[in-house]
DNA sequence: AATCTACGCGCCCTCTGCTGGTGCCAG
DNA sequence: ACTGGCACCAGCAGAGGGCGCGTAGATT
């Protein structure tokens, strides 16, 4: 509802109403209302920006549009300040917007799916999940992307000579985006208040990285050591037969002489070379000593 | 009525950061 | 052969900057 306390405010504002738009633009056909919009129109179609920037090379048709500029650019002056925070814009608009976030409205429903945005641009840039629009093709490879930002980085990762990588400050990996690197720390390098323990000994960590790199020490680590002897190994399994040399525990016998084996294997050599009828004898004889092998080795 | 000025809306852009799928590699 | 972890990557949303342009208030 329009309310005006000048009468001449009231008539022009009635005007918009009337579709009476009397001033031609002559290079385009389109009216106006008033001179002043077919001017600052015809201004477009000429180029001509009479309100120029003393700082730099932009020029504007209105003197509205230069002072914002010079604010933006220039001034930094920004009148609208919110009452929550420390931001202040240029533009009352701007605020406005800001506010949303401290608010949570978004008055912008998609009517394909539950998103709701705070502002038009970032539903306009949904409503592309929803077409599989891709506006932003790449100039060396022509890969498509739906925002202008996704496409930057893809040339900038892909085609580029000179990558930007970001280096890790605590365990200099190098990472090639900043977002990864992030990741990187959070899952490598932040402190949890649960305990991680090394699968091998009994060490416990709260940091990721700590505990990879404490695994690594075990890394070809003789771990299983005799307490009767020098004798170490890698494997429990190997310790566990060797521990039978110490306590003398023969538990595999051999079902047709019962004699005893420390080792499965060696009662396998032993069944073979006695009970098995099939077993071929050594059958190639040193000429030197005259012992035989069942295999012939070159010494 | 014409003009200047301030305001509001809309559009487009960039920067930023999180998320989940994927391929590779070590265990 | 299988599995889990991690860097790589595209998708996507949040926040804010900058400008075009129409309209209303104020002034000439």
């Amino acid at each position: 509802m329009f309310t005006s306390s000048r009468v001449s405010s009231f008539h022009r504002h009635m005007k918009t109403h009337a579709n009476e738009k009397s001033h031609l633009c002559h290079l385009c056909l389109r009216t106006f209302r008033t001179v002043t919009l077919l001017r600052n129109h015809i201004n477009i179609h000429t180029g001509t920006r009479p309100y120029k920037c003393g700082d730099c090379d932009m020029a504007f048709v209105t003197s509205g549009e230069l002072l914002r500029h010079r604010r933006y650019k220039h001034t930094h002056e920004k009148p609208f300040k919110c009452s929550m925070c420390k931001y202040a814009s240029v533009e009352a608009s701007k605020l406005k917007r800001h506010i949303r976030s401290h608010t949570g409205e978004r008055p912008f429903q998609c009517s394909l799916c539950s998103y709701a945005s705070k502002d038009t641009y970032k539903l306009k840039r949904h409503m592309r999940t929803h077409s599989g629009e891709k506006p932003y093709e790449c100039h060396v490879c022509h890969a498509r992307f739906t925002q202008s930002g996704t496409m930057k980085i893809h040339v900038l990762q892909k085609h580029s000579e000179n990558v930007p990588k970001y280096e890790c400050p605590h365990c200099a990996t190098i990472i090639a985006r900043k977002s990864d690197m992030r990741v990187h720390l959070r899952n490598l390098h932040t402190y949890k208040a649960t305990e991680m323990k090394c699968r091998h000994c009994s060490s416990v960590f709260h940091e990721r990285y700590a505990l990879i790199q404490h695994q690594k020490t075990h890394k070809n680590e003789k771990r299983f050591k005799c307490k009767h002897c020098n004798y170490a190994c890698k494997q429990e399994r190997h310790m566990t037969v060797h521990m039978r040399t110490h306590t003398g525990e023969k538990p595999f016998t051999c079902l047709s002489c019962n004699k005893r084996f420390r080792q499965k294997q060696l009662l396998s050599v032993h069944f073979k070379k006695y009970h098995d009828p099939s077993f071929i004898p050594a059958v190639f004889e040193c000429p030197k000593c005259g012992k035989g092998f069942s295999r012939w080795v070159v010494y």
